[in-house]
This record gives C-alpha cells, structure tokens and sequence, in this order.
DNA sequence: TATGTTGTTGGCAAAATGGCCAATAAACAG
DNA sequence: CTGTTTATTGGCCATTTTGCCAACAACATA
C-alpha cells in the first residue's frame, strides 16, 4: 500500500461521507433539475438553513457543488453530471442487494 | 417527500456511509480480485485484526460483502459486481472534481 | 481432552458528525 | 443610515463512529 493508494482512498472515501446523508442525497436529486438557492433547498429537506448551509459547504469542499453568488443569495449547482451517475450507480447496487435499513429521522 | 423517498434516500445514504471509510474501499479493492478470509484483509489493512472484522459486518449487514465458513475460515466476497462499478463511479468524479483532502490517518 | 487457530462480540475511550442557536457578514430596499 | 433578507460561521451538546483490548465461540489438531 504506496502513499500514494492511501492518499487515493481517502479521497474517495471523503467523497462518499459527503454524500453518506439522507439530506445530501435529496439535495443532490433538488440539483438534478436545476441550481438553487440554499433557502430553496433548505425548505424541501426541512432542517434548519444553517444545517443546510453547513451540508453545502461540506459538500462543496470535496467538489461536488458549487456556489455562484448572485446578491444575498447563493445559487449552488452540481459540478458536474458523474455525480448523477455515482448517485445511480448506488440505486443498481441497491436493486441487486435488498435489505432493510433501520432509518430513524433525526431533526 | 413521501415516507418512500425518505426510506430510499436512508437506504442509499447507509449504502454510502459503509463505504465511506479507507480501510473499508481498501477492502473492496481486495475483494474485486478474490474472496478472501478476515486475516487475509487484516494483513493487507494493517489494522487490528477486529476493526477489520467489524468493518465487514457493516459492509455485510447492508448487503455489499457476504461470508461463507469454511471451518475456522471466514471467506468474504462481493456479493455482486456492481460494487465494483459504483467505486469506480467515483473514480470518474474523483477525475473531473480535483482538490486535496487531509487525510491523516488514524491506528 | 488440551491446545492452537480464526473470528466475532462487548465494552470503553477518543474522535468525528449532526443539528440548533447566536452572532456575524453581505447585499438590498426604503 | 436603518432595517430586512439571505447565508455563513462559531459554539455547544448529543449522538455516532472508530479502534483497540478482553473475552468468548467454533473449529481443528495433537
């Protein structure tokens, strides 16, 4: 195992955490259709804007949103469609491997 | 947001964060070319040989790895290809989203 | 039966994560 | 300038995750 493997593996393992939340899973979907604000996102998944906020950024600084400010507003938008594909790659796991997860909501 | 959509977006989300962890993508790597037994992943992991257990009894409980005893043997292997093909997604982000993680790694 | 090998589980402490509140920043409207 | 809207950041606490040790279980072998 070179650095450079473990290096590799962290970053990809980053990349995943920051998708590893029922919240950023849908705001990932929201931005699918279109880029949007955080106010806009922050209604349709129900948590508190500064969760929001704070699950943008986390998400922005592994590369996977970006924000582009226009006003007091912050317009975030997907950096690019493979994270679409990542996203659908897991629904085919999914659909080959049915189980049952315990899923509390926590708000 | 349906009850459905919110137990789809848990299920992914679990999915994900069993993957979300280097020792544990280093494992999957592993196991793309093989099945292996737990001593085996734990040589390789370098970890305590425990920790590795445990890393595998989540991969296992959302469905990604399965066990087979042989004798006081643990064989693990993916329980489908499409692992592979979900990692490998990441490569693909990982390739047009470049930016640096801190990844310090942890005994 | 006694001993060794292989893995799993329980428990604990350290670290990371998640969520809300308070405070702050930045742009805009009046 | 004042107040409003939009978003971010710091702080705090509860929860979850991680990793190791100790103990245990299951099988193999002498």
């Amino acid at each position: 195992m070179t650095e450079v493997d473990r290096k590799r593996l962290c970053r990809r393992a980053a990349i995943l955490k920051s998708l590893a939340h029922p919240s950023r899973l849908h705001i990932i979907e929201l931005l699918e259709t279109k880029p949007r604000c955080v106010g806009e996102l922050t209604e349709a998944v129900g948590a508190d804007i500064t969760t929001v906020s704070k699950h943008l950024s986390v998400m922005k600084r592994v590369g996977l949103v970006r924000d582009e400010k226009h006003g007091t507003y912050s317009e975030y938008s997907l950096t690019c469609k493979c994270v679409t594909q990542l996203v659908d790659c897991i629904e085919e796991s999914m659909a080959q491997t049915p189980y049952d997860v315990g899923c509390a909501v926590r708000q």
